[in-house]
RNA sequence: GGCUACGUAGCUCAGCUGGUUAGAGCGAGCGGCUCAUAUCCGCUAGGUCCGGGGUUCGAGUCCCCGCGUAGCCA
């Protein structure tokens, strides 16, 4: 018997579990559930992480302390495990004391490898991001790629000899192809650590909601050290050496791309430097996108986890989520897909096939599994015999080829193969025609195929799984994958009964469910019009042009640019606004005072030869190259809204 | 900007180290069966394999250039 062990990242309690939280833990639940059908000894972990500066910060804008910010939101995260029936064997939670213990047993280790020093650390901080920048990614005291406020932090940092580990780690990468994937991955890690690797910040003084660095209370561990070492944790590193060892290295570490880095990187190095054996594999998936656009919260389509596991049948949702991606692609969440798989693949194909057989065993052979001839003659029973040994070990295969949306792939294929077989013997022919050995034999194969069909099923849609293996009325010992090692072992005078409908058909989404989306964004709709050819804006979109009447109250010409004319505008505020026009040519700046005019007040600033424009002033070009204004009479107010 | 991938039928994608008429599923059209969740089965649809150049007896499959898309560059 060999040992499986898959974790899934511990999960940062800042938030509500959503779609990719979810999507993790599902495709790990499932490789979980895989390798215990076979056999296996498995453990499967997951959990959350809770230490940090932005749980500190959001505990102290609530009132409450930090731990009782990370007990209600692990919670959440913990009911939803329930909820979707995940068989982990542990979550783990980094505020547990075995974890303390394995993380200061760690840092000791890393430091007896001579690999952890006190230096300075300087940089930009943004605590929402948790990320330091670089100068070059600063714009305006915000990150660029976040826009999320940084700090300027200057403090005493432990940091971890990560430079030391260069040359091992892309031994590692090398000696074992599969160690980081899919190859794409693996790619942008070598050639990150090929770029040289600088030494890595490992503790904060700037915080205290963490790990205290041993005999340095002052310093605290920064995310990573306690964060990853839960691997260990939950096995029983330092404590417990004989189930640690039957457990690590870890077969799989399932991730999301975006962590990457610091599970195929500074992960491996750390373990090195404390002597203990690396992971099998890092494995990133990818992300999902919902109806095409990118999940955010600004864009308002997050999906909330509870939201999704209230609107589908568990077993729909994991076959959906894991069917419809090649593991590690990523992918778009649609409910048309999901419906059109969940119609096609399950309903039609695989819960038909069920119904059919089942209604004809009990209508034709009193519904139970009749003897067997010890051979198989017809040659199309000796293929539907050869084709489910096949899918058996093609799904095998794919598992351990990280494609488990092939395995899937290929039990549905198994299942077309057997509706074939019956569509082609044609037992309700042979019924009325009284051939009831032939009768007898086509049934027996068509149960057996379901059989072989239901036991690899039941790793990724274990509820109907199950009730299938029911209805065949069999014992545990005939649902495991070694059960499928020959054809022919569903035992004769077995009473078999039909299950209830095991996938209903869903209703396709209509226009009205379109239309209850959360609020699509103004820039959504802009891309739908492109998409559709079409020039038009929608009301909306108009709306969102804000345009007043502007009195010019004084006007020059810009220096050094001979089209361009500096006004201010009276738009019905306390000051005028500063505007850059590029009128010059037509008007002086004398022609134009007292003028209403028409501006754009809320289009974003732009600077003009120095000058910040702060609105943009309407006018028409005409053939001759000189500008018409669109004015009002002197009558209308400064500030009059234009729609 | 640098690096790495990718660009194949309406849609989603397979096509390993170059070799017979480029495949699957879904969708669409036509036909068949009736045990079954109006399900199942069969047939059909002729796509410049992004564009151009090159290597080769032969390239979707290798090389170069271009266009486009995505990811990584603490």
């Amino acid at each position: 018997m060999s040992k499986f062990y898959v974790t899934t990242p511990i999960y940062y309690v800042n938030g509500a579990p959503h779609l990719g939280h979810a999507y993790t833990t599902i495709l790990a639940d499932a490789m979980a559930r895989y390798h215990r059908l076979k056999g296996d000894d498995v453990f499967f972990l997951t959990g959350t992480d809770e230490h940090g500066l932005k749980i500190q910060r959001a505990a102290e804008k609530l009132g409450i302390t930090p731990q009782q910010m990370v007990d209600e939101n692990s919670a959440k995260f913990r009911e939803l495990f329930d909820r979707l029936e995940l068989t982990h064997d542990r979550f783990i939670r980094t505020t547990e004391d075995d974890h303390r213990r394995t993380v200061e047993e760690m840092i000791d280790r890393m430091a007896a490898s001579g690999d952890i020093y006190l230096g300075e650390y300087a940089g930009w901080y943004s605590a929402s991001d948790e990320a330091y920048y670089d100068e070059s990614e600063i714009e305006d005291g915000r990150a660029i790629a976040s826009g999320s406020e940084v700090e300027w932090v200057e403090e005493q940092s432990y940091f971890f000899k990560l430079s030391k580990y260069e040359d091992q780690l892309l031994e590692w990468y090398d000696e074992a192809p599969d160690h980081v994937a899919p190859d794409s991955r693996r790619n942008e890690v070598k050639a990150f650590v090929e770029s040289g690797l600088r030494d890595l910040s490992i503790t904060r003084t700037t915080f205290s909601w963490g790990i205290p660095m041993p005999d340095e209370p002052e310093h605290v561990l920064y995310v990573w050290v306690d964060a990853l070492t839960n691997y260990i944790t939950a096995i029983g590193a330092f404590d417990d050496p004989e189930r640690f060892e039957k457990y690590w290295p870890a077969d799989i570490h399932v991730i999301g791309k975006d962590i990457l880095r610091f599970h195929a990187v500074y992960w491996p190095a750390f373990l090195m430097s404390a002597g203990l054996p690396l992971p099998r594999q890092v494995f990133a998936h990818g992300w999902w996108t919902v109806e095409g656009e990118k999940m955010s919260k600004s864009k308002g389509n997050f999906i909330d986890a509870f939201e999704l596991a209230d609107a589908y049948e568990l077993d729909v949702l994991r076959y959906y989520m894991i069917r419809e991606i090649p593991f590690g692609n990523d992918g778009n969440f649609s409910k048309e897909r999901l419906v059109e798989r969940n119609n096609a693949e399950l309903a039609d194909n695989i819960g038909n096939l069920v119904n059919r057989t089942l209604s004809m065993s009990m209508g034709f052979i009193d519904g139970e599994v009749p003897a067997t001839t010890d051979e198989l003659k017809e040659s199309i029973d000796i293929e539907l015999r050869d084709q489910a040994i096949e899918t058996r070990d093609g799904v095998d295969a794919a598992m351990k080829d990280r494609q488990p949306h092939r395995a899937l792939e290929l039990i549905t294929s198994l299942s077309s193969e057997t509706n074939n077989y019956v569509q082609t013997v044609q037992p309700w022919a042979l019924n009325k025609k009284g051939e009831t050995q032939r009768l007898e034999e086509t049934l027996y194969n068509s149960l057996e195929a379901i059989r072989f069909i239901a036991v690899l099923l039941s790793a990724f849609v274990p509820d109907a799984a199950g009730r299938i293996l029911d209805g065949l009325g069999i014992d545990d010992e005939l649902k495991t994958i070694d059960s499928l090692d020959e054809w022919g072992r569903l035992p004769a005078g077995t009473k078999v009964e039909k299950p209830d409908v095991l996938f209903a058909k869903l209703d396709p989404p209509t226009d009205d469910d379109e239309s209850d989306e959360p609020d699509e964004s103004p820039a959504e709709d802009a891309q739908e019009a492109d998409e559709e050819g079409a020039n038009l804006i929608s009301f909306d979109e108009f709306l969102n042009v804000e345009m007043r009447v502007g009195k010019v109250v004084a006007a020059e010409a810009v220096e050094g640019a001979d089209k361009l004319l500096k006004l201010s505008v009276d738009v019905g505020e306390d000051t005028p606004r500063t505007v850059v026009a590029g009128i010059a040519q037509t008007f002086a700046p004398d022609d134009i005072i007292d003028w209403r005019v028409t501006m754009v007040t809320n289009l974003e600033p732009a600077k003009l030869f120095g000058i910040e424009s702060q609105a943009m002033l309407l006018a028409a070009k005409k053939s001759d190259d000189t500008f018409a204004l669109a004015r009002f009479d002197d009558d209308v107010e400064p500030g009059t809204a234009v729609s």
